[in-house]
DNA sequence: GATGCCATACCATAAAAGTGGTATTTACAC
DNA sequence: GTGTAAATACCACTTTTATGGTATGGCATC
């Protein structure tokens, strides 16, 4: 696990450096972008992690401009290592570069602050022009990538919130906000209604609520 | 209001052309449009429309690949021609051509059905590589205007809807969403409970549920 | 002025939901 | 191995909901 600082000479005005760190664990992919930014004008690579673990330690108290993050990483993820970080620097920007093209990832990822998303086949040049979009605001992604994000966003949502409830609470109240009746979701689930009656009352104590809607509400609808 | 039928020279098998229709008021742009199409090899300009009317009309009954949609027309607005389009020919895909860069226009667009959204000022090689492109599946955009569709992604959302209800009974229903009793609605309209019983009912029959769960999830969650 | 819709209101009853207590089994942690 | 959390289950009871019928005054429309 190693942390290299690269310095940047001073051959331009610091201000007008975009500076960047890379989380990447493949050596040769990680060397290959902090060489491709050292090469280049109005890029500083200021750090490059080839683990979660070390980024997040170094980039809370250190914040760049851009963080190119890679999301299959040895130990914690890309994912959970940008939920931790964009907190404590929300202008700090966040540029996925991965081998995923899945809605999973993308989704984890875009909820996770990343406003980013590039694949890792993306050609040097358009990196380099998609780091400075990024940091001029912009949104770079590879518009198949684009198409996920539009047709999720043209879809009607509903996703689930956690609190503190068990796997089968969660799925209980999923049931529930269904409108489902008691004794439906005990046949669904292959369960007494006193069961579900049982889940129902330990959702409702966690939740700090008295009734189907009060819960629906607090967990699906912030 | 003219329609105007441009017929392909067939120097190449049709099958590789994208069939292309523009609708803009700007003669100008409608016309520039359609001749960079005509020049260009792989497409095919098979109508232009001043109006969002004609080419609801031409559409519905000869749906094209792309259809490049300006949104300020007049009479019908693009947007509202592609809600009506969109549901008639799924296939068919619409790439909005505005100036406006705004979150409204955007996301109506968005929801009306286009995957494509490029701003005029796009050059003209651009705009044939984003047809190409949201032809073969992908969402050409601006990466300014990705960044609002990712930051609205971002954020949770709730609308409402109308259905048949009286002023009166959307407002009971509202209180009903939010997971009031009976008594409590009543004591907050100063009303009897058995009135909001009587109105509840009525609200039910008329959205076809039995609960207040289903009343819910039919009316605000689409 | 008859008809229909809306808002109000009451009565009655059945079904569902909510609240309390308690218990067993499994599994995991300390 | 003792304690705790999770999932299962039963009983009893109260409150809330859902469903039925019915009625009246106001308002608009035909």
């Amino acid at each position: 696990m190693k942390c290299v600082l690269h310095i940047a000479p001073f051959v331009m005005t610091f201000e007008e450096m975009i500076r960047v760190a890379i989380v990447e664990d493949i050596t040769d992919i990680r060397e290959g972008w902090a060489g491709i930014l050292g090469m280049s004008e109005g890029f500083t690579c200021e750090f490059t992690f080839s683990n979660a673990e070390d980024a997040l330690q170094t980039l809370k108290q250190h914040p760049v401009d851009v963080v190119l993050m890679d999301i299959n990483l040895p130990g914690m993820t890309g994912i959970e290592c940008m939920t931790l970080l964009k907190p404590l620097h929300p202008q700090m920007q966040f540029m996925v570069c991965t081998v995923y093209e899945d809605d999973e990832h993308i989704f984890s990822a875009l909820k996770a602050g990343a406003t980013g998303y590039i694949l890792k086949k993306t050609e040097p040049g358009k990196l380099l022009d998609s780091i400075s979009d990024l940091h001029q605001g912009g949104s770079p992604m590879n518009s198949m990538i684009a198409r996920k994000v539009i047709s999720n966003f043209q879809k009607p949502q509903a996703e689930p919130n956690l609190y503190t409830l068990t796997q089968r609470e969660q799925e209980l109240l999923q049931l529930l906000s269904k409108g489902l009746r008691y004794k439906e979701i005990a046949n669904q689930l292959f369960l007494s209604p006193d069961t579900v009656r049982t889940h129902i009352r330990n959702i409702y104590r966690k939740l700090e609520v008295q009734s189907r809607t009060e819960a629906i509400n607090k967990v699906f609808h912030s």
